[in-house]
RNA sequence: GGGCCCGUGGCCUAGCCAGGAUAGGGCAUCGGCCUCCUAAGCCGAGGGUUGUGGGUUCAAAUCCCACCGGGCCCGCCA
């Protein structure tokens, strides 16, 4: 049995047919196109309409002309040749040597079917999620965990070394509140999820402080007649007040502990802020103290993470850079390049000045008139700022990596061209042109804003117990019959799955609107009719008793359109994983999953496998069920979706 | 003010980077299909100025320009 991949197959086409023609039909050769419809073919081209003219003569008679001069006569896939639609030249396949390609090929590869070896292998990091460890992960970062990990499983399946890097940022301020907060309730043992727990003691320090802050401000601003600043202050505490209450609603122990804690205490921005500078110059206490709080929320991290089947290879600890020197080093060396100066106390990095001394701005996609804003690198006090440490973490990240993905919201799409600035800055050229910065647009709810310091959000965490609650329902309804644990079992990943299918499939440059509906859908475009088709196709076979031989499936007996269909898909199955991984399109992944289960479920209802007749008939559907069974199943795997076997 | 992103039937969405044949789907609506391998399914119907206006081209949802609407960024926040 031939192992070649049906990738190779079609490349081996196109290029046994270009290499028939002149150059310049050739050319147009190598680009030839899927039609629109199956009618006209499998392959096309419109070649005719750009040239006739020049020419002088009619497209349509041109393309009659080249097909005349076509000999097929030695040509393994291609049956046919025609000229069509006013000019079009349409190839079509020889569909029972295809159909024997490409399913012998899904089924002799299996897990590995679909994958195709880069030319250049390339070790990748990919980073994402990197949430801060002082809430849960929320909708809005589900939406980065979810296209991080499939872009880190599709560049996988081009062979390339891919390491998940989750960035932890525990420096900072709002770390320091948090552990501030927990360490005034005395350091309790976490009620329920520990992100959750974590999360609450976050949003009650922080609003206290504020409410803290914004009273005493507005104190010093009454001696004055700035009406209008005190107005504002007063609508910005009305808010905050409106906030606690809320928050005393929901947990009203903690509220009035951390209260009578707090109002013991002088001046806690002041301690929120010795805090920080304790934990940045490595002091054992803080470090302590901000550590426990971090790594209690990371557990929970792991447990949610863990059931949305993401995994990461490497924890990497902000404040790791910090105490190891990498980010003073990195300061020291922008502070040796031209790029930087001095203004008010402040040292700004010149990234202006080093995409017009580099010219890079072209091939930065930015027009030559904009002016880039300066980044700054320290505070006044000589701190540093999260873009700065950024610089050296990516070094860091560089070390071991050809290329860096940084799955990073478009907000910050300043900050990412920034960065990359001070890498081609410092001299790191290659680096920097290897930096990317996967950007991927909101997640509003609609009604609110979230808010992490306001205990607003929704959490990743409880739209998939939603989620699950509902496939469990749709389970218990329709598989009666199922044991209670391949129930749950079967309710999990599909509700789970729903979940991740809603963030895969839609255009990560599409700002969405989180709404129940739109996960909780179990219906045609979604990861449940993905993973019903899989378990419709492995129905089939599980009633097969003994394995069968390809030498039995005739596949010239593959006549209906549907099956042919479903053949040229099983083929551009591996077309489509190049293609996902070259432009980092996980949502084309997605839209061809959905075509090819929507092709198999036709095919299902219109055909019969088992009692097909003849026998090479029915041994050529099983082999063609099989070979859908294995794209399916690797599909849904690229997304990091799991395939049932029923449901 | 400057920059970036988004704008496709009532709602959601694919195609846009690498322009080609009647703009694919889904939800909702309406009408059919379980003596046959799982009806989370299948078949069919209606519904569109692809935000607007120009331009380039034999050909524009796709490329260019302008404008409109929505979002984001331009912090000694992250």
């Amino acid at each position: 049995m031939e192992a070649v991949s049906s990738h190779e197959g079609v490349q081996r086409l196109r290029r046994a047919e270009a290499a028939r023609y002149s150059s310049r039909i050739e050319d147009s050769l190598k680009r030839l196109e899927a039609p629109p419809d199956p009618q006209f073919g499998e392959l096309t081209s419109s070649f005719c309409f750009e040239v006739s003219k020049n020419l002088g003569i009619k497209p349509i008679e041109l393309a009659e002309e080249i097909v005349e001069r076509i000999d097929l006569s030695s040509s393994r896939l291609v049956g046919e040749v025609k000229a069509e639609g006013g000019g079009y030249i349409n190839f079509y396949a020889k569909i029972a040597d295809l159909a024997s390609l490409a399913i012998n090929s899904a089924r002799h590869l299996d897990q590995a079917f679909g994958t195709v070896e880069a030319e250049r292998v390339e070790r990748i990091v990919v980073e994402h999620t990197s949430v801060n460890p002082i809430h849960p992960i929320h909708i809005g970062h589900a939406r980065n965990s979810v296209l991080g990990d499939s872009l880190a499983r599709i560049l996988e399946a081009r062979g390339h070394k891919v390491s998940r890097h989750y960035y932890i940022d525990d420096v900072g301020r709002q770390s320091a509140i948090v552990a501030y907060g927990y360490n005034l309730l005395g350091r309790p043992k976490p009620e329920g999820k520990p992100d959750h727990f974590i999360g609450t003691i976050y949003s009650l320090t922080s609003c206290l402080l504020e409410i803290k802050r914004l009273k005493g401000e507005i104190e010093s601003v009454k001696g004055t007649h700035d009406k209008e600043r005190l107005t504002r202050l007063q609508q910005s505490l009305d808010e905050w007040v409106s906030v606690a209450a809320d928050l005393e609603s929901r947990h009203p122990e903690l509220f009035s502990k951390l209260l009578d804690a707090m109002e013991k205490i002088e001046n806690p921005e002041e301690e929120v802020s010795k805090l920080i500078r304790g934990y940045e110059a490595g002091d054992e206490e803080a470090k302590l103290l901000i550590r426990e709080v971090c790594q209690i929320c990371l557990e929970g991290f792991r447990q949610t993470l863990k059931r949305a089947g993401i995994t990461f290879d490497s924890w990497d600890w902000e404040s790791s850079l910090l105490w190891s020197g990498e980010i003073s080093e990195c300061i020291k060396r922008l502070k040796e390049t031209p790029y930087v100066f001095y203004e008010g106390g402040v040292l700004e990095f010149d990234a202006e000045k080093v995409a017009r001394v580099l010219k890079l701005k072209r091939s930065l996609g930015l027009r030559e008139e904009y002016e880039i804003p300066s980044l700054t690198l320290t505070r006044a006090d000589g701190t540093t700022l999260y873009t700065t440490r950024d610089i050296a973490y990516s070094l860091r990240k560089f070390r071991g990596a050809d290329r860096v993905i940084n799955v990073v919201g478009m907000e910050q799409k300043l900050a990412q061209l920034q960065l990359k600035l001070a890498l081609y800055a410092l001299g790191y050229s290659e680096e920097a042109g290897n930096l990317v910065h996967f950007a991927y647009n909101m997640v509003r709810v609609p009604g609110y804003r979230m808010s992490g310091r306001r205990g607003r959000y929704v959490t990743f965490d409880e739209v998939m117990d939603e989620a699950v609650r509902r496939a469990y329902e749709e389970v218990s309804k329709r598989s009666p019959h199922l044991d209670e644990g391949l129930k749950r079992r079967i309710s999990e990943l599909v509700g789970v799955g729903a979940v991740k299918y809603a963030f895969i499939s839609t255009d990560p440059a599409k700002p969405v609107t989180f709404t129940w509906e739109r996960v909780l859908d179990f219906e045609r475009n979604t990861a449940p009719y993905l993973q019903y088709s899989h378990a419709r196709a492995c129905s089939i076979l599980r009633r097969i008793g003994e394995v069968v031989e390809d030498v039995e499936a005739d596949y010239s007996l593959l006549r209906e359109p549907v099956e042919r269909s479903l053949i040229l898909l099983v083929a551009k199955f591996p077309e489509v994983l190049v293609e996902a991984a070259e432009n980092l399109k996980p949502n084309t992944v997605a839209e061809f999953a959905y075509t090819f289960a929507d092709r198999f479920n036709a095919f299902y209802a219109a055909l019969p496998v088992l009692k097909a007749e003849p026998r090479g008939l029915r041994d050529g559907r099983i082999a063609l069920v099989d070979a859908v069974r294995i794209v399916l199943r690797n599909s849904l795997r690229i997304m990091g979706i799991e395939a049932p076997e029923r449901m």
